[in-house]
DNA sequence: ATCGGTACCGATAACGTTACCGGCAACGCT
DNA sequence: AGCGTTGCCGGTAACGTTATCGGTACCGAT
């Protein structure tokens, strides 16, 4: 009992043929419930397990779901768990592959998984990446595809992502009514979709409020703790410094913690901060900083559901985009008119 | 241009036969320079790509690698980096699968990358796990399979991990050398190998010290922050209250950390903490929390090192068990003896 | 007796690929 | 002229499965 054994084993054992043992394991009409019956108990005692490959040979479908994201940090790791979670029910098995946020590893990882024979694909794009043709030979190919967190404007397909834009909105807003004025904005790269909705929401917000748009107070910088440190001690040098500083993600908002602490000056009184995720790491913080809080488990079993569905639906449907709203919350790190109860 | 093209199809255009095709394409031998050619241009220009299901069901291995996780928390997914980035190098694709902790949801994911037809596994095993069998099917089977950091004397397998019994030696033998004396352990659950280890290490500490171990003194606890919170409240309300505990994983210290300002004491004077880890989190806290240092991006490599080795060697190889040392990062919630520079 | 229907089963081709074997032509050598 | 060698190529089976078609046997009704 080496080798796996198949149904042409059971067939012969049976005296039957292949056929008959076929339909009586899908439980299909059209045999006998006492053949059915030896070949299930047969089946049993040999251990048969289906092969998928020869299955998936056969009716070009692998259930597999192939998963690109650009990293595994906590928001990610989150939603590749409401993925999993989804497309485990569904019957599905996820391929997560990182790309590192390098766009060459993206391409890789893509065509990896397109001669893995995926049944589709569900995206999040590296921030580094600024050609779409990788996935665009996807669609090309009508293999489902849907992104989620990080879209963009130069692929069209059914997504699920934040709200990122209201997500700035109410973060910048939250500042000016503490009454920061001076806000500044640590934004990431210049071609990373997120980023600029995060942005266009926080000039939206000034706008509201009538603060004139300040290009000094908006800085691009990459994606992570140490260059938004970095940044941060460059925007405290300026001879008016901001008040306040909106980071586009809570490893940003880190970074520029670290920097506000080594000048000495003390949140929310001299300066306020407000970061992005809520990642648990920011409650622990202190002070602890106030963050927009996005349900990134709920947005990966979302995206994971729009997928099955554009699957059966196969194609002959609009390109559905679900929007998930951000919810501030308010922490000591930006609370500057009602004074935290505790510490500081 | 709908279906991916096949050598059939290249075999017809060019009017010859499909073995010749297929012996051209993967530039065998035997094959004319000029067919090999016209074979090649062909092949391009209809964007030929082997489908790699026949291919596997044909030759009988998929090129893919199964890793079964408990979780993607820091560590994990670190480790998962490093088995990535080996496996991809190497020519494999990987699949990951979280257990989420739990049994169950184990038995299922090894069953379904099992009928999936990975050629090999990579596991962590998951805290609740006490039974063994679905592994050793793997084992019976005669497919590879390399387990990683949460290794089990149950299960007997070429294997990847820390010295987590030095690792707790070195934590608890640090804080005696800084003074504390009543040193108490919050743990993990009963059958977590790496719980154990740590605590032996943690128990041989204490011996050299000549200090008693006692049995109040000795926790165990969820693998988590809120149980570990909990623990350590009821350790505080002790009439004889440890002076310093060591948790085994920085989420428990974190934990610990919270309990201890609650309940008012000051580290390191009141009471000393180190954790196990060293996730980046634990140097941005205050105090800045010690902890045991393990690479988790190597172990990942190495794991998946081994398990390429393995494959080749196909099982008439001894069990190679590869065993990573820890390293110590005293930071401020341990250091009573040289008392930090800056703040407190 | 013939017919139609039902219940059950088997043979075959196909999915895309490769391993194996055998064949044919051309060539050089005795 | 006959032989073995070499270079190139094609046919076929096989991997494990299912879809399709067709066949047999039996039953009840005309």
């Amino acid at each position: 009992m080496d080798k796996p054994a198949t149904i042409k084993d059971i067939a012969k054992k049976l005296n039957i043929s292949i056929s008959t043992v076929s339909r009586a394991i899908r439980n299909a009409s059209d045999v006998n419930s006492d053949t059915k019956k030896a070949v299930m108990a047969l089946s049993e005692e040999l251990n048969y397990q289906p092969n998928r490959l020869a299955l998936s040979l056969r009716q070009k479908q692998t259930h597999t779901i192939g998963v690109i994201v650009p990293n595994l940090d906590y928001v990610l790791s989150m939603m590749v768990k409401g993925i999993d979670e989804v497309a485990l029910e569904a019957g599905y098995t996820v391929m997560v592959c990182q790309s590192n946020e390098s766009f060459g590893r993206e391409i890789v990882n893509t065509r990896r998984l397109l001669d893995s024979l995926v049944d589709g694909f569900i995206i999040s794009v590296s921030s580094e990446t600024k050609s779409f043709e990788h996935f665009k030979k996807i669609q090309e190919r009508n293999i489902p595809m849907v992104v989620f967190d990080r879209v963009t404007p130069h692929l069209v397909a059914p997504s699920v992502h934040l709200d990122n834009e209201n997500g700035g909105f109410i973060a910048t807003e939250h500042l000016l009514e503490q009454g920061y004025k001076r806000i500044a904005i640590l934004a990431g790269p210049k071609n990373l979709g997120i980023s600029n909705s995060r942005m266009d929401g926080y000039l939206s917000a000034l706008k509201k409020y009538k603060i004139k748009k300040d290009n000094e107070l908006i800085v691009h910088c990459d994606f992570n703790q140490d260059y938004a440190y970095f940044a941060t001690l460059e925007l405290l040098a300026m001879k008016k410094r901001p008040d306040a500083i909106f980071t586009i993600s809570d490893r940003m908002a880190i970074g520029a913690m670290l920097a506000i602490k080594e000048k000495g000056l003390k949140m929310p009184h001299d300066i306020g901060l407000i970061g992005f995720n809520n990642e648990p790491v920011v409650s622990l913080l202190t002070p602890q900083i106030s963050s927009v809080d996005m349900s990134s488990f709920e947005i990966g079993k979302a995206a994971a559901k729009l997928f099955i569905e554009t699957m059966h639906n196969n194609g002959d449907m609009p390109a559905e985009e679900q929007i998930m709203k951000p919810r501030l919350v308010i922490r000591e790190s930006s609370q500057k008119k009602l004074p935290a109860a505790g510490k500081l």
